[in-house]
DNA sequence: TGTTGACTTAGACAAAGTCCAAGTTAGGAT
DNA sequence: ATCCTAACTTGGACTTTGTCTAAGTCAACA
């Protein structure tokens, strides 16, 4: 996380207070807020941020390769720290929960030339959909 | 086309002309339109068809499974006739375009049970992204 | 400790979608 | 053929998500 700080003053960045708790907000495993939800958690630790400083960030990170924008669903997009290790999504259909997962293989080796209308591929977004453990428990009868 | 409409008078629905005009407009292949653009063209059929109309008789598509909705990127959803077939998109990152495309083999089976976090998966939805071959032609330098 | 351009802010605006009360109508009943 | 009514449609208000701007603030360098 202060890496990511480092790299980001690195960049000629200047190091605001809003900038150092939206990364800290950002920080972690299977994290995948949305914007709201990143500026709700930043003004617990800085009363007076605002959402557009916060679009800004998000905006600007995701430009920089530090997050990503995930959009799992069509509401609103998230956003994802994880962003140098390349990995997929799995969802629940049931409450939402959103893990990072690791399929094995290339994913575009399963779609043929002749199903590829002359484009060239860059690259492949999976979301896999089914039932947590908690939602598989207690499923609808 | 007209099949869907029996279907849909099948399971009680009435046959009002703006219903008929939403399924017009969504009839064919690689169709994704958004909810606007529906209703941008059923207004050229049906100049009086209201906006929440469209968006009602989408979602109830949708509900009876005879359509699809489709999130390719954080913008407005888009609503795909072909839910009879199993298929995968093939997106444009240049223009947008967007293609039905068929991946060999089955895409769960690329995702291992260590990889499951103990959910019961239902499926997956694939986004392969590039670029088609008029934005490969005049790419930028 | 000043200076200044980068940064932040509040709020207006826009796009996508939902909801409601009032008016209209498809289709079965007469 | 006409009537009746629950189902459907409509315009507009409202919500959510995101963008933009003008004015104020401040991090970093001198
Ligand atoms: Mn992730
Ligand atoms: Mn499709
Ligand atoms: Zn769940
Ligand atoms: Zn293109």
């Amino acid at each position: 996380m202060s890496d990511l700080l480092e790299r980001l003053r690195g960049r000629g960045w200047r190091l605001t207070s809003q900038r150092r708790v939206v990364a800290e907000v950002l920080d972690g495993e299977h994290v995948h807020l949305t914007a709201d939800e990143v500026h709700a958690r930043a003004v617990q630790r800085l009363p007076e941020i605002s959402r557009a400083t916060v679009y800004n960030t998000l905006g600007e990170l995701v430009g920089l390769g530090e997050i990503l924008e995930v959009a799992t669903d069509g509401r609103a997009k998230r956003y994802d720290p994880n962003a140098h290790q390349a990995h997929q999504h799995l969802v629940c259909s049931g409450c939402g929960a959103i893990r990072d997962v690791h399929p094995q293989g290339d994913p575009l080796a399963a779609l043929p030339a002749a199903e590829r209308f002359g484009f060239v591929l860059s690259g492949a977004e999976i979301t896999y959909r089914g039932l947590c453990p908690d939602c598989t428990t207690n499923a609808v009868p």
